[in-house]
RNA sequence: GGCGCAGUAGCCAAGUGGCCUAAGGCGACGGAUUGCAAAUCCGUUAUUCCCCGGUUCGAAUCCGGGCUGCGCCUCCA
């Protein structure tokens, strides 16, 4: 590092690599006694004594933003190896930075990167919230307000952690997009086999992963491959993006059996047991970078029993209006709830509905 | 100015020397299915990886030089 290249050489320094260990208090923050007067720890001994503290004075992974790469870590790496003569950390992971197209800058920091604010889209507005002050309670405010945790969870890890990746509500739709077809497979599976995805046991070791013996050997094979391959993206630096896409296939995958056996119309006890086998993969899988370990909650009213009245009135009509060939009334009843965000699906079993 | 990260299809994104005539998703288009849709399944959608040189039998992947975007080299954490 060429020191005070960009900023002034401190005259207070004995060496420009020296950095504050102990930092005088300012007015109001609180104070600790020390032999240089009243003061607190500096932000790098912080984090080195918690680290010492709570984890010990070697540990495996240290996390971190890129941004955090200079000066923080190196700090704690001295100060902490200093004080313990000890390797302080065995891996270093840092994170690529979160950005957003126009206003970019890191997403969430404390810093105030004033951009030119020409025009301001939904983005930008989320952008300035993110940015702001309040941080991780406003990523929370603006993000979450409009996508479940596990669909932003999702976006973070579609992309390698070490890559930054661009924040825009754009992208997170996207996503979200993406994740509808697991849902309905959920939603499917439980259809055919009459019990909850959620519900299936799925390990949680290596050694212990779903037995794939009672598939067919076609299946077996697929799916043995697309495990393999997920688990070589997820021992590779942490490859999720590359294990999301074996998680896509494997969806093609279970469909696709679910479509070719027209398991929707009817399902032998056999298929029901490899259905479930193939699904308690998925959820082997995909349990591991955290996501449909639980289901997600439905937003709006869709227990609400005066909704649930309405709604099957409704369709009792348009099923007669089906019955009876009136298709125009039929499609205008779809129309409408349509423009009412509630989407209809005739299925071979009867109809059914949900709200968008 | 120094150091670091990134640049792959319309968009997002994996791949970092031969398995790449480059995963996967979104979108688009065709087919099966459907009364029509939706959902699902099947197929098509990058001879090419920011640009220019070089190394190599072989490069998206390595090296050199550009261009572009971002981070750090301040305060705060």
């Amino acid at each position: 590092m060429m020191a005070g290249t960009r900023v002034e050489a401190n005259d207070s320094k004995n060496n420009p690599a020296d950095f504050a260990l102990w930092k005088g208090s300012k007015e109001g923050e609180p104070a600790w006694e020390s032999p240089w007067g009243p003061g607190r720890p500096g932000w790098h001994i912080e984090c080195s004594v918690m680290s010492c503290k709570l984890l010990g004075e070697s540990i495996d992974i240290h996390g971190g933003g890129l941004d955090l790469m200079f000066p923080h870590h190196e700090n704690e790496l001295a100060q902490s190896e200093s004080s313990s003569d000890k390797q302080f950390v065995r891996y270093w992971m840092h994170n690529g930075l979160m950005q957003s197209g126009k206003n970019t800058g890191k997403v969430g920091g404390g810093h105030d990167k004033d951009g030119d604010k020409t025009e301001t889209t939904q983005d930008d507005q989320i952008t300035n919230k993110l940015a702001g002050s309040a941080g991780a309670e406003s990523v929370k405010t603006a993000v979450f307000a409009h996508h479940h945790p596990e669909v932003v969870r999702f976006f973070l890890l579609s992309t390698h952690y070490r890559s930054p990746i661009d924040f825009s509500m754009e992208n997170i739709s996207n996503t979200e997009k993406s994740m509808e077809g697991f849902y309905r497979m959920f939603e499917t599976f439980e259809r055919v086999t009459g019990t909850n995805f959620y519900a299936l046991e799925s390990p949680t070791t290596r050694e212990q992963t779903t037995d794939l013996s009672s598939l067919s050997d076609e299946s077996k094979t697929s799916l043995a491959d697309l495990r393999d391959r997920f688990l070589e993206a997820m021992d590779d630096d942490f490859n999720s993006g590359g294990g999301i896409g074996m998680l896509f296939e494997m969806r093609r995958v279970i469909n696709g059996f679910i479509s070719q056996n027209k398991l929707e119309e009817s399902c032998s006890d056999e298929q029901k047991s490899q259905l479930a086998t193939m699904s308690t993969l998925f959820k082997e899988l995909s349990n591991l970078i955290g996501v449909f370990r639980k289901p997600v909650e439905k937003s709006s009213g869709a227990d609400d029993e005066f909704v649930d009245g309405l709604m099957q009135l409704i369709l009792d009509i348009r099923l007669q209006a089906r019955e009876e060939k009136n298709w125009g009334v039929a499609d205008k009843i779809r129309d409408a709830l349509k423009e009412l965000k509630v989407e209809i699906e005739d299925g071979k079993d009867g109809v059914r509905w949900s709200r968008g």
